[in-house]
RNA sequence: UGGGGUGUAGGUCAACUGGCAGACCGCCUGACUGUUAAUCAGGAAGUUGCAGGUUCGAAUCCUGCCGCCCCAGCCA
């Protein structure tokens, strides 16, 4: 390929008007009216009409022309023009044309109806349409408010690790082999380390891959996804979800406020993220119940929540609300004991509206070093393996409390997509390792 | 893992009670100087998921296997 004049993003065309550039691209259509053609090309930056009229260039420029192919790449070398007629408003008189990198006739993505399973096969081709673009932006705008909301906030990010000891979750877990340690497994959470970080820096964060190897095929799981999880220390439960209706609001207000072009291609109804602001409403547990038995669940007092019972719940809200104090044998054993009704656990889910269900799972720790032991005990861990965790507790044990938001669920929900698998570049689920 | 559904051209889907394998989109050829998923005319394109069975005859009915989708459980 040969060295030219730098070229221009289709993002600036508007301050080029008039100029001669060169712009460099794929071709996303092509439509020809015999002796004038229309070539939309794509940049990353946007896309634009591009305008070649047969008499107006060279002869071997209109025969390049004749062979381009969908998602051929070109570079173009034009007049920039503000024209109403374009898309875009402004469009490209092209006066020569350079093909780049051909493309077969058998680009497989077009501009129409695909199945699921066709368009994941075809992912790293996919992700070239326009709205796995603007999914791609959003999420990309949402992890940058995540760390700009926790650097205002003078907190810490600390990267925990991916290869672990058995420690963590009760879930599938993926093991791979490790050196003369034994078997190691990908995280699940980075939490347990995350606690041990906030007694040395006191506000911190992690933010990285987990992994799950459960066997679940449902539109909100993914074997890998993205979690950011928060550790505060001399938070209570109440402090945390504070930290949480502020953390959700604040990116929420984010993508609306940066990425509403992508949002208007993504058709969300962008009213319904306008009201999502603090306080979020508390709902115990207990009431929780009380309030789906009324509306015919079947659910009795010491169940998880189902889908449906969180579905039915978060009917009468249009925003966030947080399930409060769960009965601790329906959650994790490192959450705190509820000194006002032991039978529970001092913590919360994050449910979305509009059927999103779960974001965040967010806990007070047990900071009692026997208590926590029992709990080691009653859950049948291996205590040999949280003998670290448990120092924590032994050396200036501290209030403390920290939650897990799931990106991939969040990124769904501002989006309004109807699956988790759209919402990351390359989803890794029980059936999906490629592309 | 359990329940429900589904599998036909490159894609999305039709094909009545078992009776000639079809449409649209895309692609190819041609026409067209302002198209917006252009339009018009023509063309190519199939091991009906795989294996077996019933039948004069199977995309269609039966058995087994496989893939995928949805729901549930688990969770973020």
């Amino acid at each position: 390929m040969s060295k030219k004049s730098p070229s221009t993003r289709i993002a600036d065309f508007g301050a080029r008007a008039g100029q001669s550039v060169d712009v460099q691209g794929w071709v996303t259509h092509v439509r020809s009216s015999g002796k004038i053609a229309f070539v939309v090309i794509r940049d990353g930056s946007g896309t634009a009409q591009v305008v070649l009229v047969k008499t107006e260039v060279q002869p071997e420029v209109w025969e390049r022309f004749g062979g381009l192919t969908q998602e051929s790449c070109v570079r173009l070398t034009g007049v920039v023009r503000e024209d109403k007629r374009s898309p875009g408003g402004f469009e490209l008189a092209a006066s020569d044309l350079e093909i780049l990198g051909t493309s077969p006739q058998d680009y497989p993505i077009q501009p129409k109806e695909h199945g699921v399973d066709f368009l994941l096969d075809h992912r790293h081709l996919w992700l070239r349409s326009s709205r796995q673009r603007a999914i791609a932006r959003v999420r990309h705008e949402i992890e940058q408010a995540i760390r700009d909301f926790f650097y205002e906030r003078d907190f810490t990010l600390v990267d925990t690790p991916i290869l672990t000891a058995a420690i963590g979750e009760r879930s599938g877990l993926f093991a791979t082999e490790y050196f003369d340690e034994g078997t190691a497994y990908l995280a699940q959470t980075g939490q347990l380390y995350g606690e041990a970080a906030a007694a040395a820096l006191g506000k911190i964060y992690c933010f990285g891959p987990t992994f799950r190897a459960e066997k679940s095929k449902t539109r909100r799981h993914l074997s890998e996804f993205w979690m950011i999880e928060p550790e505060v220390a001399f938070n209570d439960s109440e402090d945390n979800m504070r930290l949480q209706e502020d953390f959700v609001s604040y990116i929420v207000a984010r993508a609306v406020e940066r990425r509403r072009p992508e949002l208007e291609e993504l058709e969300r109804d962008i009213s319904k993220l306008e009201r999502i602001k603090p306080p979020f409403p508390r709902v115990d547990y207990s009431d929780a119940v009380k309030t789906l038995q009324a509306k015919g669940s079947s659910i009795t007092w010491g169940d998880d929540l189902g889908a449906e019972d969180e579905t039915l719940l978060v009917a009468d809200y249009d925003t966030p609300i947080f399930v409060c104090n769960y009965p601790k044998e329906a959650k994790a054993f490192y959450m705190k004991e509820n000194p006002a009704d032991p039978r529970t656990v001092l913590c919360n889910d994050c449910l979305a509206p509009e059927g999103y269900g779960e974001i965040i799972g967010g806990s007070q720790r047990e900071d009692d070093y026997d208590k926590l032991l029992a709990r080691i005990h009653e859950e049948k861990l291996p205590v040999d393996a949280y003998g670290w965790y448990l120092d924590l507790r032994k050396y200036g044990t501290f209030v403390h409390s920290g939650f897990g938001l799931g990106l991939e669920r969040t990124v769904s929900w501002v989006c309004g997509l109807p699956h988790l698998r759209e919402a990351i570049a390359f989803p890794r689920m029980m059936n999906r390792l490629r592309p």
